[in-house]
DNA sequence: TAAATATTTAAATAGTTCTTTAATTATCAT
DNA sequence: ATGATAATTAAAGAACTATTTAAATATTTA
């Protein structure tokens, strides 16, 4: 059930739609205006998020509301930090400049 | 020429492939001997993550050094503060107990 | 219950990705 | 140059992905 966080990432329309739903939530027809697909493309890509637990959804009358699932960053962040989280100097500068 | 950062990641051999190369340099064949797949395989996904500049590759006789490629991490790196900079206590937490 | 609205799912197809075996290129040592 | 080693590339096929149109499901309103 649960799909790779990184296979969800890897697609350009996708990782766009979770910038857009960072903005605010949005239903499905909403989004799709934000992109030269179908509905019905869109409705796909907020399943393969929706599978890989970097969203959720919630049901309000008719439609269905898309927002930001903000815990399950973790594998992501994880590969990150094993990967990247050494190089302190950047980050850490980083951190900073954001303070 | 250069492919994009987030399909290169999308593999779990790729992934597999930075978190070794992290450890150390590598060589192909070297590298081969960690996964059950055809020396031919992994050499394509090296392909992939230099063409992406995840790695970079230097000659060495007849062999060839692979090694991480410690810049170019932006474009993940851009993305993942858009997404989730915000939460900047767990980053700075992490990076303040490392030191 | 029927019509209207919002969204999802199915079927089809085109395109991409991954893996394999076999052939090829590059370097080194003799 | 020849043979040996290291690695890449090519060709082929299987598996997966993304998109579309059309049909189906769920909810609300009349």
């Amino acid at each position: 059930m649960t799909g790779s966080v990184w296979k969800a990432l890897a697609e350009d329309n996708r990782r766009q739609i979770l910038l857009l739903l960072r903005e605010h939530d949005m239903f499905p027809s909403e989004l799709a205006k934000h992109f030269d697909t179908t509905l019905a493309a869109v409705s796909t890509n907020l399943r393969i998020l929706k599978d890989a637990d970097l969203i959720k959804e919630t049901r309000e009358g008719q439609k269905k509301r898309y927002s930001i699932n903000p815990k399950k960053t973790l594998e992501i962040k994880e590969f990150f930090d094993k990967m990247w989280g050494h190089n302190l100097e950047g980050l850490k500068e980083f951190v900073e400049s954001k303070e």
